[in-house]
DNA sequence: GGGCGAATTGAACATCTGTTCATATCCCGA
DNA sequence: TCGGGATATGAACAGATGTTCAATTCGCCC
């Protein structure tokens, strides 16, 4: 055997990258084996390292992809301090709802990067906490927010929007407009003068 | 070689614990074998059989015990929802500042349990909730507190609080007990009526 | 001090691991 | 139609995996 029917780099390569996703976040970078990821794509293990040099670089480019495109698919928007929270925390909320797999993998495989890879990923988290705590920042220079530590909160915030994807089912009791909504209206309060 | 000088198994029984929440904890059930936990308590991976009969076991005792701990350890005192919210938050920072490895693993490894021990820990985490619920429940009945879903502001709550972890350091910034009412602070708010 | 149970070793088991590579077949342009 | 590059196979590698068990030594009670 050797090349098969209908193979092209363009439809296998995608192929691989939404196993190793849809593995990873299922069982666990560790858990997985190259042969797993193979026969969920359909091929032999072999396969695998025409489209990735080896496993780790796999789940590195899964959360390198995740954390650029969220820093480049949302910027601050222009505007008083409450309105840049709003448009945090709704297109926090949507965006990691959207894509439940990659945010699991981004937070929990963190300790399977080698140090290198950590470090990208960890200085791109970064960039993007950076976002909100800048605008706790401005609205606590303006006091439309009282916020007693805006590093704690940054964090506390972003654990609490994030949390949404562990309990979130599609097509549950509540609808993602309302889930948005309930989650916002906490965080406003939460920091409000 | 057989048994080895002072070897008892009051001593080393609590030695192969205390080396898979060590080793779990920082790199993960998957990752971590039974020749490194038995290296880590000076033994040949054999002898770990005596303790446990599988590492299956290992991860679910440490979890099972954890939450079992956290439940019996604390329960909701008598009192307006407010001062049971605030018990609430305090002894949940204060708890799970205490045992990072604990609440790392209790969080991160629930996908490694067999479905049986799954079912187990995750009715054990649902008791937890509740008794939050239930003071959100009342509160809200009682006018205190103006919370949208008591569900939804829960697993909003208990996500926020248990972000802590993800970032604390000892000997950083800020003190535990800064932390604690810091936090406390924004629930407080979040759900103010 | 003799003997018995408790504690541990170390080898063995079958299977799985990530990765490489010679080989084979397919696709597609000339 | 043919040739060469793209795409895949499947065997092979050396080592790691969880678990079992006969053999061995230690601690301790009588």
């Amino acid at each position: 055997m050797a090349r098969k029917q209908g193979s092209h780099a363009e439809t296998t390569g995608p192929k691989v990258r939404d196993a190793a996703l849809k593995l990873f976040a299922r069982h666990g970078f560790a858990a997985v084996s190259m042969r797993q990821i193979a026969k969920e794509v359909g091929v032999q293990a072999g396969a695998l390292y025409l489209y990735t040099p080896d496993k780790q670089s796999l789940l590195f480019e899964l959360m390198r992809e995740h954390l650029e495109h969220l820093l480049t698919h949302w910027q601050v928007p222009d505007g008083p301090p409450d309105a840049q929270l709003e448009a945090f925390c709704r297109h926090h909320i949507r965006y990691h709802l959207d894509r439940p797999e990659l945010v699991f993998i981004a937070y929990m495989e963190l300790r399977n990067l080698e140090p290198d890879n950590f470090a990208v990923i960890e200085g791109l988290r970064r960039h993007y906490e950076d976002r909100l705590q800048d605008i706790l920042r401005r609205g606590q220079a303006s006091g439309a927010f009282a916020v007693a530590d805006s590093k704690l909160a940054t964090m506390a915030i972003i654990a609490m929007l994030t949390g949404v994807n562990t309990w979130y089912r599609e097509g549950g009791r509540l609808a993602r407009a309302d889930v948005e909504g309930i989650y916002w209206d906490m965080v406003r309060k939460s920091v409000a003068a």
